[in-house]
DNA sequence: ATTATTTTTTAGATTTGTCTAAATTAAAAA
DNA sequence: TTTTTAATTTAGACAAATCTAAAAAATAAT
């Protein structure tokens, strides 16, 4: 059994392995909001748990049995997100925080029952694929609205960025889940993409047209 | 902001203050699982914070402050095992060890929210009281079984007592909130008390009965 | 191929909560 | 009232997770 720190590593391991593998130390460091230095003290520990593979000055990947700790934290957290979207009426951005805390709660049962009550989500409410009890994602193909063409249509399916201001932004301008939209225009000057949005026509940043992932 | 260690001592403390006030350090270590030295040096902690009234030797109490803070414990706890027995289908049983961690999750939203959610309940799954968010408990009278004579009536709404053992056997008895009973005889042999519930004769022991908490 | 820079690690200290063993105080018994 | 016993506190140590500052290794630049 791990430990809320070791937890929140592993998550955070997991997360940054899908951008680079091996984990540098400095960017782990950056994420969990703490000094380099105690990033190699958790690995070393996490090492010797077996959770990762260690090769001092290269970084870190996660062992099969590190990988499934973590896919169950990520599990966690995004059926509590759920839960509190779906049950609590909190908004979008209002859920990662609680969710942080709520993913280390120990409990199998509660983790199942908790599933079974929200009717097994496929998704979290930024679009994020749920892990079923075995670590098994339902693979789910997005594009980036940034590389859409003219003219061309699709569904609002998944966000890549959480914050709470890029959520706020979002929600603003009806750019929720499940909205189906079509690209009328991309601007050349500085990449702003025109969408056409149930009959309302707005215009979208090429920062925030890239973290808006889209499915036809 | 108090830590999950520091809410945890705030949480026995109110409730061992109960029993006897002020609370002795060996109760609390008992209680807390831990050794009385470790108390001393959180009492002191918590005496620095004045979160309690502290004399060397004599025990503690809590201040207004730590009442506060231990009542909020209190009501997440409590709101929690409904939570977990009205949606999730937890046994009373089985809610005690998962609530005892959910309590400690930081955020007021999350609590009002569930208030809410749950409809406001009154009593949590053992027919205690939930305070609410002001630290006002709706005042509940009862008796201890074993305090009815015989032919007295009465309906089960609490239990003093919350171990598994205890409650699992109470519900093979049928022995479950909400239930009507009577007293038909008590045993002077062994102060054993026989009950009438739902046209069926059953007999009690006295721990047993001391433990149940009727209300007329 | 050196030198400079960045990244990572080590060494030693700090904080929180805990412990054991010894010392102190309070309460109970003689 | 003195002695014995029980409860509590102090002193010093320890484990987990963190930090700063300095050393070491890897990478980039000249």
């Amino acid at each position: 059994m791990q430990s809320f720190t070791e937890e929140n590593y592993l998550k955070i391991i997991y997360h940054l392995s899908v951008i680079s593998n091996p984990v540098q130390t400095n960017s782990i460091a950056e994420r969990i909001q703490t000094k380099a230095a105690s990033v190699t003290d958790m690995i070393k520990k996490l090492s010797d748990k077996e959770l990762v593979n260690y090769v001092k000055y290269q970084g870190v990947t996660l062992t099969e049995k590190g990988k499934l700790a973590a896919i169950n934290i990520v599990r966690r957290h995004r059926l509590w997100e759920v839960f509190l979207v779906e049950k609590l009426n909190f908004k979008w951005d209002q859920v990662h925080e609680v969710a942080e805390e709520l993913e280390h709660i120990k409990s199998t049962l509660l983790v199942e029952r908790l599933d079974e009550f929200l009717e097994f989500p496929k998704v979290d409410p930024h679009g994020d694929p749920i892990p079923d009890q075995y670590g098994n994602f339902a693979d789910l193909s997005f594009v980036k609205l940034s590389k859409l063409k003219t003219n061309e249509k699709g569904t609002i399916t998944g966000v890549s960025e959480h914050s709470s201001p890029f959520l706020k932004h979002l929600e603003k301008l009806g750019l929720t889940l499940g909205k189906r939209i079509e690209v009328s225009e991309i601007i050349d000057f500085d990449g702003s993409v025109e969408l056409l949005i149930e009959d309302r026509k707005i215009n979208i940043s090429k920062e925030v047209a890239k973290h808006i992932l889209i499915s036809k």
